[in-house]
DNA sequence: CTTAGGG
DNA sequence: CCCTAAG
């Protein structure tokens, strides 16, 4: 018959694909390499998807309900191929994306899996044809494939590693993983190379398609949403804070949500594993997403130390007046405290024990049981050398100006600054400034030269 | 990660 | 106090 000449022709290209695949990863045992093999031919992939497709709707054209799931399935690998010629990352990504939706990973991840593979055995043993895989799912004898029991070992090793890295993804074995999927495709393959079968790899996806597809509603591909621009970090936080007065996403908005976290997982995840450089939106998504998280981490630490600390009643009654005004300004911003004397000159004490530019060693010695980082406490430092020279000067014009200062700190803390910025200039020299302070004093020696031996220069200068 | 500098 | 570049 002709259909099951075309079918034919079409496992007989899956086939050379293997061999060629297997020409040059003969050996597929470690994940790593499967992941690799995955990502180094993303096209070729697409095109055996493709073509196992076309026979699959070929085969089963009286299934009107499968038919319309497939046409849109093959329209999604379509747009996917096409992607693919965009560029290699996109490629990857736009294949592993579009086999994800398209495929249910508890059919594959559990028994039904190993039921599929099998039951590719029996259709390959049986007849060349894929007539065994239109009833894919329900076939699960075990007892006529000759090599099974060496296939099986191999797959059940290998699932113990897929299921191994799933644990290391996610602590919730319920969702369906991308990890997981990805995985079971790559077993797939390694699978059929084990067995050396021509047809079983078409005949493989072939009924991981069918799986997916009986085993739950096709979910309109949403693998045009992961090409979106990843939202700046401003973005994010703008709309974390107006989607929670906002009303509740609706199921679509959130399925596409999740799945666009699950598409930064798998590139996350898969960057981990083999080290392939990700789309920079991932990072850069996945970087935001962290900090926040440890700026969300640390303030309430911070809160609790607080009270544990020292709450004098300046500074209680300096927060007290700054507090609407943290309220007003920007959730993110750390909460405003005032420095006390105690801390100025702890402070003072730690520059003047550790040296100026130490902030890590000085919070740690003298501010370990404090919220204040040494971000701050060199902020701080750089205040109190404005806030002394400005008091100096001051002092030398009159002390009339007290009111203007908000605060005026004490003389004597005042004055231990000063010694300390004489000692310790805080901007620490730059090579530049440097630089200019031996130019000049070079251009000084040159001129005490010239003077000392003025005749001799300009006799220089005459010989030459 | 730490520091420096600018905002 | 925040952000970012540089080491």
């Amino acid at each position: 018959m002709d259909r099951e000449e075309y079918l034919r022709k079409c496992s007989n290209m899956k086939c050379q694909r293997v061999q060629v695949d297997e020409s040059y990863a003969p050996s597929l045992q470690d994940d790593e390499m499967e992941v690799e093999h995955l990502h180094a031919e993303p096209r070729n992939e697409h095109g055996s998807m493709d073509g196992n497709l076309a026979s699959h709707i070929a085969l089963n054209d009286k299934d009107d309900l499968e038919l319309e799931v497939l046409d849109g399935f093959l329209d999604d690998v379509e747009i996917g191929d096409l992607e693919g010629t965009v560029g290699f990352s996109d490629a990857c990504g736009g294949f592993f994306l579009d086999f994800d939706f398209a495929t249910d990973v508890e059919v594959l991840g559990s028994g039904a899996y190993e039921d599929s593979l099998l039951e590719n055995s029996n259709s390959e043993s049986h007849s060349p044809g894929f007539s065994g895989s239109s009833t894919a799912g329900g076939i699960s004898d075990s007892t006529n494939v000759p090599n099974n029991s060496q296939s099986k070992c191999k797959n059940d090793s290998l699932d113990e590693t897929v299921t191994y890295d799933t644990h290391g993804v996610r602590s919730n074995p319920s969702q369906p993983s991308n990890i997981d999927c990805m995985y079971n495709i790559s077993l797939d393959i390694q699978h059929l190379h084990e067995l050396n079968n021509d047809h079983s790899l078409a005949g493989g996806i072939l009924s991981c398609k069918k799986e997916n597809i009986t085993g739950e509603l096709f979910r309109p591909a949403p693998s045009r949403e992961k090409r979106f621009r990843k939202p700046t970090q401003r973005y994010i936080e703008e709309s974390s804070n107006a989607r929670s007065k906002e009303k509740v996403p609706t199921t679509g908005a959130k399925c596409k949500r999740r799945s666009l976290s699950s598409c930064n997982e798998l590139h996350v995840r898969v960057k981990g594993l083999k080290k392939i450089p990700c789309e920079k939106s991932s990072n850069g998504n996945s970087d935001v997403t962290l900090s926040e998280l440890q700026r969300r981490k640390k303030n309430p630490k911070k809160e609790k130390l607080e009270y544990g600390n020292e709450p004098s009643s300046l500074e209680e009654f300096e927060d007290e007046n700054l507090a609407p005004k943290r309220c007003r300004t920007k959730d993110r911003r750390k909460q405003q405290r005032m420095w006390t004397i105690a801390e100025v000159t702890k402070l003072v004490d730690g520059i003047s024990e550790y040296g100026v530019g130490r902030w890590t060693d000085i919070q740690r010695f003298l501010f370990s049981s404090s919220y204040r980082t040494p971000t701050d406490i060199r902020d701080k430092w750089r205040n109190l050398l404005r806030a002394s020279s400005a008091q100096k000067f001051n002092k030398k014009e009159g002390e009339q100006n007290d009111k203007n200062g908000p605060r005026l700190l004490p003389f004597s803390v005042a004055s231990r600054v000063l010694e300390l910025a004489k000692v310790h200039p805080y901007p620490r020299r730059s090579k530049k400034s440097r630089d200019r302070q031996v130019g000049s004093s070079v251009i000084e020696s040159k001129d005490s030269s010239a003077v000392s031996f003025g005749r001799r220069n300009v006799r220089r200068k005459k010989c030459t």
